[in-house]
DNA sequence: ATAAAGTTTCAATAATTTTTGAAAGTTTAA
DNA sequence: TTAAACTTTCAAAAATTATTGAAACTTTAT
């Protein structure tokens, strides 16, 4: 395979995975271009080799920057903007796994506890199954966000050499 | 809070969690309700609850069933249908990853493979540039792979006891 | 065989999400 | 200032995804 098609096939699978676990399929597709670039690229480039608006290329860009995946660059003398990505896939992982744990797990452990809060009658089986349900599941949950934590502050070799020691 | 809000406010959260993660608002919503269910429900019982269609319901309780979340059950001397979901927790985190591994992460790990065989000039900062992302991500991605085989291996308290004693 | 009870299908519709593109806004240099 | 270069915004359109509901189908009991 050729670089140019293989550069396509990994901004297509790129593009599929994101939109799969709830990433939108271009800001993935933008994110990969990047990943993959040596140099940083300005609007116009990252607009013209994805085929997708100016107004797209901005907002998706702005995303971006919001979910700390890519910085804007300015080079000496020019008026216009570069983006980068940052070429460090542990960041990256930590990156998202830190955004999706402050903007869904986080509200979500937050009505679990509310949840587990509710007071019922302990003879009700619709109570106690309620109960119980909720009790496991904010235990998961809880373990995760821990676990996710630890992944946080980690670095990526310590990460999984622990992990994958213990589970030899 | 009654029993009754909390259960609207678990079917809900549940939902907004699933869409989050690619998963369909109502079968999420479907999968929460049949949870906290101490007894199986009927496709009539589900609609009414949920306020959706028949053939919503029925599509859904079929995908459902397809991820593995759920099944059919039959009571004796009657012609309905009740579905009932599987509570252990452990087993659904598992049965979840073990669906979006398969669905997910194989072929995306597919890809890879055949773009870490792409050759190309080592003096190319394209081909050099391109080269380590794969190869990173495809380590990640292996790491990853190898936990998630684990855990569906294993038992949940043996799972999080070595995972968050090495953390501690 | 037939009718009632129940389930499945799928074309049409609705809802949601994404994208466009042109206008408005901003910055810089002369 | 002015105008060119560049960026941002957002209402409208397009694309995608989810839902409906009625007809077709299947199963069971008589």
């Amino acid at each position: 395979m050729e670089l140019a098609a293989a550069k396509l096939k990994f901004i297509e699978a790129w593009g599929k995975l994101g939109s799969e676990w709830g990433i939108n399929r271009t800001m993935a597709q933008v994110h990969a271009l990047l990943l993959i670039s040596p140099e940083a690229l300005t609007t116009e480039e990252i607009m013209e080799q994805l085929s997708i608006s100016r107004g797209n290329a901005n907002m998706t860009l702005r995303d971006l920057i919001g979910w700390g995946l890519i910085e804007k660059q300015h080079k000496a003398g020019e008026r216009k903007e570069y983006f980068f990505a940052d070429k460090d896939v542990w960041n990256i992982a930590r990156q998202v796994a830190k955004e999706r744990k402050k903007r869904e797990l986080e509200p979500v452990l937050k009505v679990l506890n509310e949840l587990s809060a509710v007071k019922g009658d302990e003879k009700d089986p619709e109570f106690k199954t309620f109960q119980k349900s909720i009790k496991d599941i904010n235990k998961l949950a809880g373990n995760v966000d821990k676990t996710l934590e630890t992944m946080l502050k980690a670095d990526e070799s310590w990460f999984w050499g622990s992990i994958l020691k213990v589970f030899k």
